[in-house]
DNA sequence: ATGGTAGGATTCCTA
């Protein structure tokens, strides 16, 4: 089973690019976030024609997350668990072939001396109570998206200069690890240990061209999982095509 | 010394 994370910021602008690399990648799944529509006004019909089901939970300009399968989907959740009726829509779930597939769009958090940064910080440690509530890291779970964290050194084109700014401040990086020690394991580190991979490069200035990007987009595996993990790898090439999202996709083969 | 671009809804917010 292929199963792929792409923050699209936004689904309508990126549907060309969208349809291209489902085309090219075929992935079986497609967890998708930023896609800034509500449900209605999602492209579903061009999924479908490429034989995917669409599970989302959409809203106006902002947010907005969703599960593309070509494999049947079950138990559909939307929300972490203790969100509001008004919440951002930033979490969504579904069973697939046997595993839980989660998907995250953690908040930017802005700077570290925003008000939106202790709320970033207590939205990972709700994820982290979804997890404990909704899942067991004895099964096969599989949880993926833009977490707007970059876990370490090495995945930060300039780690002296951006310690401690919004994306690498050690309490989210804290926050993160927490999340992990449910009992699941960062699929790209499995089989790659360089720096220098990135999933995300600013529009401004010439970042992608010098290659100046954060890894913050993640595949996360339970122990099980895990061990039937082929090869994952971040999609760089569709940053560079016309038009593209600010982050790529990022995919793993599960045996 | 704090730029720059992109998307979406409306002269600004978020990233």
């Amino acid at each position: 089973m292929r199963i792929a994370t792409w923050n699209v910021n936004s689904i309508r602008a990126r549907q060309p690019l969208v349809v291209e690399w489902l085309k090219t990648t075929e992935p079986d799944v497609l967890c998708l976030q930023e896609t800034k529509v509500v449900d209605d006004d999602f492209p579903t019909e061009d999924l479908q024609r490429l034989g995917y089901a669409v599970e989302m939970a959409g809203q106006k300009t902002y947010n907005g997350v969703a599960i593309a399968s070509r494999l049947p989907m079950s138990d559909v959740s939307v929300g972490l668990h203790d969100d509001d009726e008004d919440a951002e829509k930033r979490f969504i779930a579904a069973t697939i072939d046997g595993v839980r597939v989660m998907t995250a769009y953690v908040p930017n958090g802005k700077s570290v001396d925003s008000p939106d940064f202790p709320r970033k910080l207590a939205w990972l440690a709700r994820l982290r109570q979804t997890l404990d509530q909704g899942a067991t890291a004895e099964g096969d779970v599989l949880l993926c998206g833009d977490f707007n964290v970059a876990p370490e050194a090495r995945d930060v084109h300039d780690p002296k200069r951006l310690e401690g700014q919004i994306l690498f401040h050690p309490d989210e990086r804290a926050a993160l690890a927490k999340v992990l020690d449910f009992g699941l394991v960062d699929a790209f580190r499995i089989h790659e240990e360089a720096p220098k991979h990135y999933s995300w490069w600013d529009y401004r200035g010439p970042m992608l061209r010098r290659n100046l990007g954060l890894r913050i987009d993640f595949i996360f595996l339970t122990k099980s999982l895990a061990a039937r993990s082929g090869r994952c790898w971040i999609d760089k090439d569709v940053r560079g095509q016309n038009k593209p999202s600010d982050h790529a996709p990022v995919i793993v083969d599960l045996e």
